[in-house]
DNA sequence: ATAGGGATATAC
DNA sequence: GTATATCCCTAT
């Protein structure tokens, strides 16, 4: 293993430098030669065992001992394509090479099925090609996205954690209380520090800051009645913030609030904060004069400290409920969603910190949020919020989505929660979401009592239910045929599966994958078998795949290129390399390559490892040349045609891996 | 990470 | 209502 990391980078070097050399100097291509040979023998470990041994290759020595770790070592198809080419020039010239390598004949026989499979060469040439693009990319939409969208969940630990933006506005907050002494607020004069300061910045004392004002207001007097001290402030503050609106507001609040042209979220939160809602009048004690007004300076006095109605309160579940927890100004800006003046600070305070009135329905909204982060990991926190709030916006994918958008075609669905994309899907996986709700289970996180507060409050669904089960989306034939390629390849490494680059399985889920076949192919899913060509066939068509296990082709003609190929690959290996079936499915995750492919069926199997290459078509005759050569040289030409013709029956079309290189 | 099995959605 | 595919959760 270890020996077989370390070595393979040499191997790769050595390739890439190969061809010249070779070229150069015939003896030269020994050692690249004799590698590929080695390589790919899996068939036999013991018989390569001698091979392994030596100097020759690392990458063999692997493949005996250590499957795993074999395939790191392995070389890449690429490599073989390379040594291929190599050794091809190098037989024109001449025959030497064919017998260097000794191995060969062994090569082709297990290159095709098996080879892709599990071998290293399989693994191998996987890794690599695979690897450089596709990094194995963590799919995992969920976390990320979730992390990211999910704004509320531990509510009050965050709420708790977050740190005042402003200092000033801590202390402003903390002013929020009434003060003990209503003397202790300091009474503002025009003339006053304080007052020119605000008015005026540049005056003398500019550089103090609000905070510092506060601070020393309240340090300043005790004398004042508090309503003029109010008053005076206001005014003051007025004077300096909102010069343009003091003939309005001097009358009083509603007519600020009214006439205000402006967007309450596009107000400073302050400033808003400082205004008293038309509600919360009632509660207050109108000051005449004072129109709400400053927002850094004078906090908030105890006009604003408004109580949250139970309407309000429940308002804000809606809106938490719609666009989530965190999202205050979302939820402000919520057309249906009326707040008296409260601004998104406001919101989030009372989040955190509900009136007894509203504790109930706080306990809930906690409650919700937190059931839908936890049932919902997968599902973006943005998606939730987002999704009942436009009616328009219907579905949406929630993890599949995020973690490979680009890589289907099909999937539009992908697109983020802002987008609509609705239908864009054929397969109308967005549609069937929305749906949910019919069903009756849609919401069976939320408990039943959850449910019922809701209901109470007027919240039909939480969105939360909505976003819980991804939309079905049935299999696409493209999507089989990849997932047959994946198999042959990767056995029953699902998540292999999904993440190699070159099926564009992305957009499932490994376990999704695993189903698919499962259910497509139950009979090789069980017996770790091969997968009949019919399967595939079948699934084309429709699906037979249940029954199809029963009527095993022998020889499958493929089609390599229609949409509907009957792949015969069965794992099955050469029947010498492997017990067979008595291998549980199991094996292949452990070992996938081995057990898959070594079982199935020995016809379908033989196919030479070059036909198989050529057959998948992607390569040209010369390429095919190069396989055959990397295959198994020694065969070279004249194994080559013999090989072609059998394996042309038997498709191993999934084994395409033109892409690989 | 994968297997097994349950739940749900969809098609017939 | 049944059958099936897909999704999901849980155990290992």
């Amino acid at each position: 293993m270890e020996s077989a990391s370390a070595l393979r980078p040499l191997d790769e070097s050595l390739l890439r430098e190969l061809p010249q050399l070779s070229l150069r100097i015939a003896p030269l291509r020994e050692p690249v030669s004799s590698r590929t040979l080695s390589v790919p023998s899996p068939l036999e470990p013991n018989a390569s065992g001698t091979r392994d041994s030596n100097n020759i290759s690392n990458s063999s020595s692997n493949n005996g001992k250590i499957p795993a770790n074999a395939k790191a070592s392995l070389p890449t198809v690429t490599e073989f394509l390379n040594a291929a080419r190599i050794r091809k020039t190098e037989l024109s010239a001449d025959s030497q090479s064919n017998v260097e390598c000794p191995p060969r004949p062994i090569l082709p026989a297990f290159v095709n099925l098996r080879a892709l499979e599990k071998f290293p060469f399989s693994s191998s040439f996987d890794d690599d090609a695979l690897q450089g693009p596709r990094k194995r990319r963590r799919r995992d939409p969920q976390a990320d996205s979730f992390s990211e969208h999910l704004q509320l969940p531990i509510p009050q630990a965050q709420k708790e954690q977050r740190p005042p933006p402003f200092g000033p506005f801590a202390i402003l907050n903390g002013l929020n209380e009434p003060p003990p002494n209503a003397a202790l607020l300091p009474p503002i004069e025009a003339g006053s520090n304080i007052s020119q300061l605000l008015t005026k910045p540049s005056g003398g004392d500019a550089g103090v800051d609000p905070g510092t004002l506060v601070s020393a207001q309240a340090a300043v007097l005790d004398s004042q009645p508090a309503e003029r001290r109010d008053t005076r402030l206001e005014e003051t503050l007025r004077t300096s913030l909102n010069v343009d609106e003091d003939d309005d507001r001097n009358d009083n609040d509603e007519s600020v609030e009214s006439t205000n042209p402006v967007d309450p979220d596009e107000i400073p939160l302050a400033v808003r904060e400082a205004e008293i809602p038309k509600s919360s009048k009632a509660l207050l004690p109108p000051p005449r004069e004072d129109v709400p007004l400053s927002p850094k300076t004078r906090g908030r006095s105890r006009k604003n400290l408004r109580k949250w109605s139970e309407e309000e309160t429940t308002t804000l579940l809606r809106g938490v409920i719609k666009c989530g927890i965190g999202n205050w100004t979302a939820i402000l800006a919520q057309p249906e969603l009326e707040f008296n003046q409260r601004t998104a600070s406001n919101l989030k305070d009372s989040a955190s910190d509900p009136n007894e009135a509203a504790k109930q329905l706080h306990a809930t909204l906690a409650n919700t949020l937190l059931k839908a982060k936890a049932e919902g990991s997968d599902e973006t926190p943005g998606k939730i919020q987002l999704s009942h709030i436009m009616p328009s916006n219907q579905g949406f994918e929630p993890k599949s989505g995020a973690g490979s958008p680009t890589r289907n075609p099909q999937n539009p669905s992908i697109s983020s929660t802002v987008s609509s994309t609705p239908d864009a899907n054929p397969g109308s996986s967005s549609i069937t979401q929305l749906q949910s709700p019919s069903s009756g289970n849609s919401t069976p996180a939320l408990s039943s009592k959850s449910r019922t507060t809701l209901a109470s409050l007027g919240i039909s669904e939480p969105h939360v239910a909505k976003t819980k089960r991804r939309s079905r989306r049935p299999f696409t034939t493209a999507e089989d045929e990849a997932l047959l390629k994946g198999y042959a390849v990767h056995g029953f490494q699902w998540t292999l599966i999904q993440q190699d680059s070159r099926l564009n399985l992305s957009h499932r889920k490994a376990t999704d994958l695993r189903d698919r076949f499962r259910t497509k192919f139950p009979h090789a899913y069980r017996d770790g078998g091969s997968v009949s060509g019919k399967a595939l066939t079948n699934q084309n068509q429709s699906q037979e795949l249940t029954t199809g296990a029963s009527t095993p082709r022998p020889h499958p003609v493929n089609t390599e290129q229609s949409p509907s190929k009957t792949y015969a690959m069965t794992p099955t290996s050469t029947p010498a390399t492997t017990p067979r079936n008595s291998v549980p499915r199991r094996s292949h995750a452990a070992t996938p390559s081995q057990s898959n492919f070594a079982q199935i069926d020995p016809a379908l199997l033989p196919p030479p490892p070059q036909g198989f290459l050529e057959h998948s078509m992607y390569l040209p005759p010369a390429a095919s040349g190069v396989l055959s050569f990397s295959l198994d040289d020694g065969s070279g030409a004249g194994a080559s045609s013999a090989v072609e013709t059998p394996w042309e029956d038997n498709t191993l079309a999934p084994m395409i891996w033109d892409e690989l290189t």
